[in-house]
DNA sequence: TATCTGCGGAACATAAGGTTCCGTTCTGTT
DNA sequence: AACAGAACGGAACCTTATGTTCCGCAGATA
């Protein structure tokens, strides 16, 4: 029978394209996608989008999360791990610190890393985990800002905190699709970076944000 | 009686703190405060919140705008007007072209202008007119920055889109109050006005956006 | 005193969106 | 071949949010 020659196929197969098992495998990665991008394009997005942007019901959401929020703590979850390793990934180059520094700036822009977190925050209770999780993200850094700036290679007066503000002014960047969209973004990326490389320039105005204006975010709206 | 006693008050001072018409005078002006505080700060929040920050009730509103869009409308209308001064002060400052430019974006930011045109687009159907002060505003900073740039003041490659783009990262920059907002925006102003200062720096990467890509975000979402 | 203007805010109507639920399809088993 | 169950689609349900209307009141005007 047909169904018979499917399985067959099914054994072969890493990846099967029929078998209820693998459909559904394949719709949890296909959900978590749709919830992304659909959810970095506007955080308030209701639910039924996700769900069409996936091309499956909602019931094959509900399946997987009990709710709305989970969803979302699960893709600002996977966004600060993602920060975490892209924040390791630049504390293991022993090269050029200044070297390190931008290309860890590069690749968190270009995964739009900052959408996933700070940008979702506020829209769900934040949970310990999460909690757990920011923290050691914002250490790691720290650290990589730190041997940045030790290296003299940063303008005097700028602070760890001055780049997630910079961050947040990146992913304010919005326009045409995410291609596009992260095209500019490395335009204003590599100007500010050229900014906060000018080491004899003299201070910025008024004093940087600090670490706990930033975290007053996270709260619910 | 006490009634003739503040009609003979209201006779002899500019700006009489009774009668019905001096009353509603002043809320048309405390009205178009509350508006702008509540619509900057969140484009998609209730007229009620507008009426609550005003400290007036919803039909003083309705009484003034015949709907929420053309409470919005006005808002904006008001920050093109705004725009447009400002980029005329500017063009009418004789005086070195690099200052008069940085002088520019430091009042647009100072104002938020910004937030009142832009933001506010796409939470409304524009009209003809906010239309044809939309293409004025541009064709003014057009001027201001042509200038600018032909004095050599600005790095090569640069564009009046690039500092349209400009504002509106300054614009997401969000951080406790107003007043905070503002310090921490002309920290990062002072920033970018550095780097798009490096007049012998290398090209930015990619093109810059062009103007039809901006005018997109006046239609509504 | 009669009338009018401006206004407060409850009431109303509607839209939006999160969640539930039922019927259907396909899978693996007896 | 019939059956139990998993995964799912999507309509229905229900609550919330919010734009707008409306009614009664207070102060001003004549």
């Amino acid at each position: 029978m047909f169904r018979r020659y499917i399985e067959g196929v099914e054994t072969t197969t890493p990846t099967p394209m029929s078998g209820r098992k693998a459909q559904a495998a394949r719709n949890d990665h296909v959900i978590l996608e749709a919830a992304r991008a659909v959810f970095v394009a506007d955080p308030g997005a209701p639910i039924s989008a996700v769900a069409e942007r996936a091309g499956v019901g909602i019931s094959a959401l509900y399946r997987r999360y009990p709710g709305k929020e989970d969803l979302l703590r699960k893709l600002c979850s996977d966004g600060l791990k993602l920060y975490i390793a892209e924040a390791e990934m630049a504390l293991a180059d022993e090269g050029d610190p200044w070297a390190a520094f931008t290309e860890f700036m590069r690749r968190v822009v270009d995964a739009d890393i900052h959408s996933l977190t700070i940008n979702l925050a506020g829209t769900f209770a934040p949970t310990e985990d999460l909690h757990r999780d920011s923290t050691h993200a914002s250490e790691l850094a720290e650290r990589v800002f730190e041997r940045t700036r030790e290296a003299g290679a940063l303008r005097p007066g700028l602070t760890v905190v001055d780049v997630a503000m910079i961050f947040d002014q990146l992913a304010a960047v919005r326009l045409g699709d995410e291609a596009r969209t992260s095209r500019i973004r490395h335009r204003y990326l590599a100007l500010l970076l050229d900014a906060m490389h000018l080491t004899s320039a003299g201070p910025l105005p008024g004093p940087a944000p600090d670490a706990e204006e930033l975290n007053r975010r996270w709260t619910v709206r």
